[in-house]
DNA sequence: GAATGCTTGTTAAATTCTTGACAAAGTATC
DNA sequence: GATACTTTGTCAAGAATTTAACAAGCATTC
């Protein structure tokens, strides 16, 4: 429980993307950006910015607007970029292969040190440096590591016990891209849920309705 | 432009979750289910699953609840899976091969018809049944089978450039995993962005902060 | 077939989120 | 160093979204 159990979700789905924007305007070398112009890259208004920028306190100075360098690490330290969560992979499959290799775990808080899997073709396998291991060794593995962060790449069907196993052994947080809800099934538990389907099928209703 | 242009994000980007639930529950074999027992399900409010059903007309019926199969099918048809919108896909990464073999294009309104990457490594080959061609045939693919909806599996880097020739060449709505911002710099296009860095960003702030 | 119980569609209230406005405070200019 | 300009932080108004409430209508039971 922390000072800002009260910023809305809302916010909080913001600052990833303005973190992203400071992080390409310091590869452009601007030292400094406005709300203003912040907002007009980020088709958003200003009024947002600012507003939910003091959800955590005056990162900006008058007249002058924001330095870029210190509001980036300013998000960053909010979002919680330095620690250091300890993450497994359950699932070694395409999907697992491709955000393995897509994603900087390091980047984002998150140091991912294992990928498991049933299929004896990809145990032993190495993607992006890392071993792919038999998953009877999951629950030995976590009575040592006491990983934190668990990303379910895995069916439907294996969910469910997979995830019971992992709670059962500490793990609190999962990113979770299988079609299969949790949060419905246990609770105290924090999931970050990617429905791709659903992205899609939300691109089809656009283009249906020229929106 | 169509009749259902006044419907708000946060019920569209619902729909598709309530389609998915009755899948499910097509499956358990149930025939009916109320917005009460539906709510408790999805970890939602009855009213809201009422208020947003409503918004395209009144699928139930009082003292008995929604016909399941019924439900499913009007859902389906207002997020248009019976459509069968020309697909392709640009970059045949881990990334791309992944949704690739994932997703059901068809079952969401999209034929998936071609990938398209530079790597001679992966020309050739064959994903989900796909070939994979040399994105020197990109034009000439287009202007024969005049796709609608690309779905875009490439490096920032090139994705500006290949956005702006898809567009001449008549797409119209993208899906973009490309972390680069297609609305900032083209005007009338449909874009879905699928931000998978940000939601690992969100895992970590919920996280820190035990929410 | 009348009575009771559910459950919807819908309207109204409450809450949350976004936008607009402006004083205060800094920067830049002359 | 005074003046004009910029831009923030903040407060208040306006929109949008969510929740609650309830009459109307159908299903089920006796």
């Amino acid at each position: 429980m922390s000072k800002n159990n009260d910023i809305s979700a809302s916010v909080i789905k913001r600052l990833p993307r303005y973190y992203s924007y400071l992080e390409d305007l310091i590869e452009e070398n601007v030292e400094r950006i406005s709300s203003k112009e912040l907002a007009a890259r980020m088709k958003t208004t200003a009024s947002q910015i600012r507003q939910d920028l003091n959800c955590f306190g005056g990162f900006g100075q008058q007249g002058y607007g924001y330095n870029i360098k210190a509001l980036h690490e300013e998000i960053g330290s909010i979002l919680g970029v330095d620690k250091e969560y300890k993450t497994i992979m359950i699932g070694a499959g395409n999907l697992g292969k491709a955000i393995t290799s897509q994603i900087s775990f390091e980047k984002k808080g998150c140091m991912l040190t294992a990928i498991f899997d049933t299929n004896p073709e990809v145990i032993g396998q190495t993607v992006a440096d890392i071993k792919v291991l038999d998953i009877k060794n999951l629950e030995n593995y976590c009575k040592e590591n006491h990983p934190s962060i668990a990303v379910l790449c895995l069916p439907k069907e294996n969910a469910f016990s997979v995830a019971k196993k992992l709670i059962d052994l500490g793990v609190k947080s999962f990113w979770n891209f299988s079609h299969f809800d949790l949060n419905l099934h246990f609770d105290n538990i924090i999931v970050e849920n990617v429905h791709l389907g659903d992205s899609l099928l939300t691109l089809t209703y656009k283009t249906k309705n020229q929106m």
